[in-house]
RNA sequence: GCCCCAGUGGCGAAAUGGUAGACGCGGUAGACUCAAAAUCUAUUGUCGAGAGACGUGCUGGUUCGAGUCCGGCCUGGGGCACCA
């Protein structure tokens, strides 16, 4: 009898596996269903962590599963390879980003195998290879074509750290997503892809994805912010500023409180403003003012309502005699709606603290339910709810939507403007002034503007011999590279040096791997034959950042004729965190301490090194900073490739974080051993086919058998993989309870039987352990090969049932029964029972409630 | 401020409206051992000797029956945030 030794037998499995090239996707005639299951690709930061471990250890329990289930499975693995720290890497060590990244690559590629995953390798791709990024490049031309593609000058988004410009959606709370850097605003000129245009699109195709969590749905809903209002314009009274003869374009989402307007606002940024600046040196001062304030969080939170009256008046639509006050407000954003806005103090908070600060008219015109219209005011507080309209001429007597539906009628016969959708999403900047990305194939001739870089010229490689000495974007001081010919006047030219944000790299990948050696970015029958992705598993973080832009460029794609789906992913599930727990020493220092650093002496937590008392802090994410990791090849060579699968999906489930304790991986690895023992003792050449009838002990094992594999294959199809873990861990338990020694033949057939199915149900969590053990009962080939075990359903269900007996409510007693007994006889039996006069307690029955197999409850009074 | 999610033993967690706490961790006792580790066995929500009672953040309600459904509140987490 053998220990269980996983550093003998992992290995060996790994490499029975890679013998048969196990993983490899069918062939386009492969006759199987479909089924591409993919997680989110990492980024080559040199070695896996435990978030690595469970996300790719969650998909691959998916992967093992659905091929056992007779699926061709496409399961791929790839680097999202650009990116800022190969850059870093290349400043603070003199080494090259493109070295550092295939370096960490080769490790990381290395350590990924290590985890058993069942991956086609084969498909492998990098998105800093030309053949990658070039293929992109092409795709962008064909966008640019198209008009989803532009330039323009705008404020963007700064990070000083990073030295480029972030996307909307890479700003958290004012700091850049990566570096942390408080981001600034800067006047530049940009790439930006047109996402704005599928805004409809993005919002209408959440509904069509049921197998996404609500939350993520939720997430982009709010995100691309969708709102139905008027787009209106107001006519100037008196003087007409220059430039607006047509009048002040606003938009609102309550046109129903017209009749409550008290004065109009413009962006600090509005042509307009600029244009009272130009005259007016107090403007200009207010206006430099509001730019210093900036966007940050803190800024807004003190934010004081600032405005500044630029003594200009425009005319109530409905009421030309009414003439409103022109204000530029610190408040009103340039980017959202026409940068203007009509205030309605009584209903709009900021509208309110607006008029308050200046003295300005607040006039209530929604009269909430049971309000007086004679007495109803508004105090510091605007009303924001349902109502009734009054003092609003034509509009009186309205509730709110209606009111709404009113005016935008009479605005729209007026021909002051139109009903309009607005959305809060903004088109997607993409230029990044950086070197490790994907090169804009664009040149810049000064004759002829901006031209694609010709076909024949893809891929716009990078160049090798870059320098890092300096900060700022190594393309633009690179000698020669920039300097070309200008594709349409052969004139001189430069090539554009921005490179693209790396959000757009893995905005198509999962479609580049259904062919990755494609001569075209992606090709059509291998994307229609595998998309969309079946299941596509990864962190929560990338709700609106990777998903949104996938979705999007999935969509800019198909209508460009690459594929023909519109969303990339049909099921997406949000894996939680691994956590651990934090420590500190208690002296001044306060120093983070990681969990390999520290010991119990006496009693009592201190650092392993120095003795020093130690606290335990709170449960958080794994991180570098506190330093709250556990490395999982550390892990891996002291448990085994299989505990440490096992252990970070048995213990929460999937969707929600899980935290990482050394008793906890101790336990898989405990469990581990214990099912080797079982397989071990068996002894070999058992006849399964031996007569069982008649053997209690037997047909308990086998009722087990099935119910484990019912069991098992449902916590999988559900996602709920630590309930299947807890039903293979009692399971074993029950084999226990059934040991060789002393067994009966029929007990022994019956012990072979579960083993059997025991081996293909704990495959897809641990797959090393799996295949030993189908080595163990003799077979030839390979679990990765063995179809999923099939269950009974009579030998599943169960043939006796144990009934808890309640009396209003609260359980008394129990009986037995025969399994699936009809409620009427069951109702026979309890008021049979001598318990029944017993339990009552001198109550008379009034009724009795049977629920089939599950629960009798006598109501007595 | 708005939107969403979650509160269950010492801990991670189970539980189609039907026996709350499966399974694991930790604890306790025991076996094996010269001893320890490992392993195995028993036990482990609280109170109670026991029968039993009480227990799923608080509070109302629906129901024969509520951790689960509905209303209000509290706490924690996440998202968005001057978005008109």
């Amino acid at each position: 009898m053998a220990r269980y030794n996983p550093k003998e037998v992992e290995p060996r499995q790994r490499a029975a596996w890679d013998a048969v090239d196990a993983f490899a996707a069918g062939p386009p005639d492969d006759p199987r269903p479909r089924y591409y299951v993919l997680e989110m690709f990492p980024y080559p930061s040199g070695r896996i962590h435990m978030g690595h471990v469970r996300n790719y250890a969650l998909g691959d329990v998916i992967a093992r599963y659905k091929r056992a289930r007779g699926f061709n499975v496409l399961h791929p693995m790839g680097w999202d390879a650009f990116g800022m720290p190969a850059e870093n890497a290349a400043m603070e060590r003199g080494v090259h980003p493109k070295g550092w990244t295939y370096d960490n690559i080769a490790n990381m590629r290395a350590e990924l195998k290590r985890l058993g995953l069942s991956i086609d390798w084969s498909r492998e791709l990098a998105t800093c290879d030309p053949a990658y990024y070039g293929q992109q490049q092409r795709w962008f031309l064909k966008l640019w074509k198209r008009g989803l593609v532009y330039r323009k000058e705008g404020v963007v988004n700064w990070d000083p750290v990073d030295n480029t410009v972030l996307a909307n959606e890479q700003v958290i709370d004012g700091r850049g997503w990566r570096s942390g850097a408080v981001v600034e605003k800067r006047k530049l000129t940009q790439w930006f892809l047109r996402i704005t245009d599928y805004a409809d699109d993005l919002i209408e195709g959440l509904k069509t994805l049921e197998r996404w969590p609500e939350k993520v749905r939720l997430m982009q809903e709010n995100w691309i912010g969708r709102s139905k209002g008027l787009r209106f314009r107001f006519a100037f009274a008196g003087y007409t500023p220059t430039g607006f003869a047509d009048g002040l374009e606003v938009y609102t989402t309550r046109p129903d409180t017209l009749f409550g307007a008290s004065f109009v606002a413009i962006a600090p940024d509005h042509p307009l403003a600029e244009r009272v600046a130009a005259y007016h040196r107090d403007a200009a001062a207010f206006i430099a003012e509001c730019r210093k304030g900036g966007t940050t969080e803190a800024d807004i939170e003190t934010g004081e309502k600032l405005g500044f009256d630029t003594g200009l008046w425009v005319q109530h639509p409905f009421d030309p005699q009414w003439r409103l006050k022109v204000w530029i407000a610190n408040f009103v954003l340039m980017d959202y709606g026409t940068g203007a806005i009509f205030a309605c103090p009584a209903h709009d908070q900021r509208d309110l603290d607006f008029a308050r600060k200046y003295g300005l008219p607040v006039r209530p015109v929604v009269l909430p339910p049971g309000a007086d219209p004679e007495t109803f005011a508004v105090g510091e507080e605007a009303y924001t709810g349902p109502g009734t309209i009054f003092k609003s001429g034509f509009l009186d007597g309205l509730d709110v939507e209606s009111a709404k539906a009113a005016a935008i009628e009479r605005i729209e016969a007026q021909d002051q403007g139109r009903g309009a959708t607005v959305y809060r999403l903004r088109d997607w900047g993409v230029s990044r002034q950086r070197y490790w990305g994907c090169p804009i194939p664009v040149i810049h001739c000064a004759a002829c503007g901006p031209q694609p870089a010709p076909d024949d010229q893809l891929p716009v490689v990078l160049p090798d011999d870059v320098t890092f000495d300096r900060p700022g974007n190594p393309l633009l001081r690179h000698p020669t590279w920039r300097h070309v010919a200008c594709p349409a006047c052969g004139g001189p030219a430069e090539r554009e040096t921005d490179t693209l944000d790396t959000f757009v790299d893995s905005s198509w990948y999962f479609a580049r791997f259904t062919d990755p050696k494609a001569v075209e970015p992606i090709d059509k029958t291998a994307a229609d034959a595998w998309l969309p992705v079946d299941q596509y598993v990864g962190g929560i973080e990338h709700a609106v950042l990777h998903l949104l832009y996938a979705r999007f460029i999935t969509r800019a794609l198909k209508d460009e004729g690459l594929m023909s789906v519109a969303e990339p992913f049909a099921g997406l599930f949000t894996q939680g965190m691994v956590t651990h727990e934090t420590y500190r020493t208690t002296d001044a220092a306060e120093r983070w301490l990681s969990p390999a650093d520290i010991e119990t002496r006496d009693g009592v937590l201190v650092e392993a090194q120095t003795g020093v008392p130690v606290t335990v802090g709170g449960i958080e994410k794994m991180s570098k900073s506190k330093k709250n990791t556990v490395a999982p090849e550390d892990i891996f060579d002291a448990y085994g490739v299989d505990a440490a699968r096992l252990f970070v999906m048995s213990d929460s489930p999937p969707d929600r974080d899980v935290q990482w304790t050394a008793g906890g991986v101790e336990g898989a690895w405990r469990f581990v051993h214990r099912v080797w023992n079982e397989f071990d003792t068996q002894p070999e050449g058992v006849d399964i086919a031996v007569d069982m009838a008649g053997d209690e002990r037997a047909k308990a094992l086998r009722q087990a058998t099935h119910r484990l594999i019912k069991s098992v294959t449902d916590s999988i199809e559900s996602f709920r993989f630590n309930t299947g873990i807890a039903r293979l861990y009692e399971f074993l338990n029950v084999l226990k309870g059934a040991p060789v020694a002393g067994a009966s033949p029929a007990v022994l057939a019956a012990r072979a039987e579960a083993l059997q199915a025991l081996a293909r149900l704990i495959a897809p969590f641990t797959p090393h352990l799996a295949e030993e053990a189908w080595t163990r009962l003799g077979h030839e080939g390979l679990v990765v090969q063995t179809p999923w075990p099939t269950y009974d359903p009579a030998l599943a269900a169960e043939d006796e049932v144990v009934l808890p007996v309640q009396v209003n409510g609260k359980r008394r007693w129990e009986i037995r029964v025969a399994a699936g007994l009809e409620p009427a006889e069951v109702e026979k039996i309890v008021l049979g029972d001598e318990e029944v006069t017993r339990r009552l307690d001198g109550l008379s029955v009034r009724k009795v409630i049977v629920v089939k197999d599950r629960i009798v409850n006598i109501v007595a009074g």
